[in-house]
RNA sequence: GCACCCGUAGCUCAACUGGAUAGAGCAUCUGACUACGGAUCAGAAGGUUUGGAGUUCGAAUCUCUACGGGUGCACCA
C-alpha cells in the first residue's frame, strides 16, 4: 500500500524509527471459497501450469465460486426461497463455511491445500511488492494472530471485560463509547474479523514500547471497524489504545462506479503498471531521447517514469479524499504529475554534468545573500521554495500526509523551470552569478531527489 | 431507519487549518529568442466554492437546513 509506505518514509525523515508492518488476512472464509472452487472446477491447475500469477489464479477461483454460488441461489429461490434464504442455505456455501471449521480444527487435507494456495498468493504478492519497490519489515499472518485474539478474549471474559450470551457467543458491550454491542467469537467458539485484530494489536503492544504509536493504514469503509476495535482494546485497559490511529483513506473509483473484487472489476496493480510502462515507452520514444541508451537502461528509464507517473497521481491527492480514476485514458505525462517533477531534474543533471565536478562551486565560496538587485525575482522564488522544504517535510508528518510532499515538490519544480527558462545558467558572464546559479539547481535537484523519495519515487539522471 | 464522509473551472485536484483579488494541471484558443534538454515556458478564456439561512470585522473553511453522491451499522473478511 503506497500511502502506507510513503507516510513510513516521511515519519522516518522526521526523526521517528519507523516499522512497517503488513498485516495478511491469509484466514477466513473467503480463502476457503477460492480453494473450494479450485477443488471443484480447477483441474489442478497451478501457476506454472497456467502461467498466471499466483494471487491471480486464486483471485480467478474466488470469482469462479462466486459465479456458481450466485447460480445456486437463483436456483433456490425457484424453490421458492427467500432472498435471505438462499443465500444461507446454498450448498455450496454451506460446503465452503464446512471447510472454514475443518481448517480451523486443523483437519491436514484442508491445511495442506491452503498452505500451497496461500503460498502462491504470498509469491504473487512479493512481486507485484517488488515491481512497486515497496518491502515491509514486519509481517503478521491473520492465520496465527487469531489464536492470540481469542485467548485475549476469552482472557477479557475471565475478567468480566466480555460477557456471554445464551447460545454461547461472547460479545463487548461498548455502551460507554457510544457503540453498539460486538461479537467477538460465535457460539462454536470461532473467530470473527475483529478477533484477529485484537490479537495482532496485543501482539504489536508487546512487542515495541510502550509510547509507541500504531498507525493502521486501511481503507475508509472501516471507518467504523477501527472505531470498534480502539473502543475494546481500550476496554481491555491497553494504554496503547490511545495510541492508536486509523489513517483512513478514500477509495480509488472507477468511472462505471466502484471497484468489486467478487465480481472480478478491480484494476489490478500489475495490469496498470504495464499499461503505464508501455505509454512512457511510447513517450520517450516519439520524443526520441533513448539514443544514448542501452535496451536495459532504456527498460529501467521506462519502469522509472512509469511508477513516477503512477505513484504521483496517487499520493499527490489528499489522502481522506476518494479519488476518480480511469484506467481507459492512462495517467498524463506533461503538466503536474510525476514525469515532469523527474524531467527538471533530469535537466538540472544535464546542466551539472557539462561543468563537472570540477566546475562546481564549493558551496562556501558562493554567496547566498540575496543582495538586492543582482538577484533575480525567479531566484529568490526557487530560494524561498527550498528554504521551505524542512517545514514541509515537518507538515507532513504531522498530517500523514504525502499530498502534501507532492504538491510541494510540483511548485518547487514549476518555479525552477521558469528560473531556468528566464536566466542563462552556463552562459553567464559573472562568475559570482553563475555560481550561484548552478548552486542554486545543485540544491534543487537534492530537493527533487529527497522530496521524491519520500514518495517512493526514483528520479533519473536523464529521461 | 440511524451514523459517518464528501460536494470548489467542462474534467482531475490546491487553498498555510477562519484572512486580502479562491490557485494549478488537463482539455480549448494564442504565442515563445541563437532550444544551457520544448516531457518546457508565457498569455487568453473558464467560478455566485451544490442551493438557502445563520455566526463573525471577515466563511470554500464553523453551525443549521435542503438537495446530490459515497460508505458503514454482519455470528463476511
Amino acid at each position: 500500500n503506497l500511502l502506507g509506505y510513503s507516510v513510513a518514509r516521511i515519519l522516518d525523515a522526521n526523526g521517528n524509527r519507523v516499522v512497517k508492518a503488513n498485516l495478511v488476512n491469509d484466514r477466513g472464509i473467503h480463502i476457503c471459497k477460492s480453494m473450494l472452487a479450485w477443488q471443484k472446477w480447477g483441474k489442478g491447475e497451478t501457476p506454472d501450469s497456467s502461467g498466471m500469477k499466483g494471487d491471480h489464479l486464486v483471485g480467478k477461483y474466488y470469482v469462479e465460486f462466486d459465479k456458481h454460488y450466485k447460480k445456486e441461489i437463483a436456483e433456490c429461490k425457484a424453490k421458492g426461497m427467500g432472498e435471505e434464504e438462499a443465500e444461507k442455505k446454498a450448498p455450496l456455501i454451506l460446503e465452503a463455511q464446512d471447510m472454514l471449521r475443518r481448517w480451523e480444527a486443523g483437519d491436514p487435507e484442508v491445511v495442506a491445500l491452503w498452505t500451497t494456495m496461500n503460498n502462491w498468493v504470498y509469491k504473487g504478492f512479493d512481486q507485484t511488492y517488488a515491481r512497486l519497490g515497496v518491502a515491509f519489515d514486519k509481517m503478521y499472518y491473520e492465520s496465527k494472530t487469531y489464536l492470540i485474539g481469542k485467548e485475549i478474549v476469552l482472557d477479557g471474559l475471565n475478567r468480566n471485560h466480555f460477557f456471554k450470551k445464551a447460545d454461547g457467543s461472547v460479545w463487548a458491550d461498548l455502551q460507554e463509547f457510544k457503540l453498539e454491542e460486538k461479537v467477538l467469537l460465535r457460539a462454536d467458539g470461532t473467530s470473527v474479523y475483529i478477533t484477529q485484530d485484537i490479537g495482532t494489536a496485543t501482539e504489536r503492544f508487546k512487542e515495541f514500547p510502550d509510547d509507541s504509536h500504531f498507525i493502521y493504514t486501511v481503507g475508509n469503509e472501516q471507518d467504523h471497524h477501527f472505531k470498534v476495535l480502539f473502543a475494546i482494546l481500550k476496554k481491555l485497559g491497553y494504554r496503547q489504545a490511545d495510541n492508536c490511529y486509523h489513517l483512513s483513506y478514500g477509495m480509488v473509483e472507477l468511472p462505471e462506479g466502484k471497484m468489486k473484487s467478487r465480481e472480478g472489476t478491480v484494476v489490478d496493480a500489475d495490469d496498470l503498471i504495464d499499461e503505464m510502462v508501455s505509454t512512457a515507452k511510447e513517450a520517450s520514444q516519439q520524443l526520441g531521447k533513448l539514443e544514448e541508451f542501452t535496451p536495459e537502461e532504456a527498460e529501467k528509464l521506462y519502469h522509472v517514469i512509469a511508477m513516477g507517473a503512477l505513484k504521483y497521481f496517487i499520493l499527490k491527492v489528499d489522502p481522506k479524499k476518494k479519488m476518480l480514476f480511469n484506467p481507459k485514458e492512462s495517467i498524463d505525462l506533461n503538466g503536474n504529475t510525476g514525469p515532469f517533477i523527474q524531467y527538471t531534474y533530469a535537466r538540472i543533471q544535464s546542466i551539472l554534468r557539462k561543468v563537472g565536478p570540477a566546475g562546481m562551486p564549493g558551496t562556501d565560496t558562493v554567496n547566498w545573500k540575496l543582495e538586492g538587485s543582482s538577484v533575480e525575482e525567479k531566484e529568490k522564488s526557487v530560494l524561498k521554495w527550498i528554504y521551505d522544504f524542512p517545514a514541509v517535510v515537518k507538515e507532513a508528518g504531522a498530517n500523514y500526509s504525502p499530498a502534501v510532499i507532492a504538491n510541494y515538490v510540483y511548485e518547487l519544480a514549476r518555479h525552477y523551470n521558469q528560473f531556468y527558462h528566464d536566466v542563462q545558467i552556463l552562459k553567464e558572464g559573472d562568475e559570482q552569478k553563475r555560481n550561484f546559479r548552478l548552486a542554486l539547481s545543485h540544491r534543487t535537484a537534492e530537493v527533487i531527489k529527497n522530496a521524491m523519495a519520500l514518495l517512493g519515487i526514483e528520479v533519473p539522471e536523464r529521461m
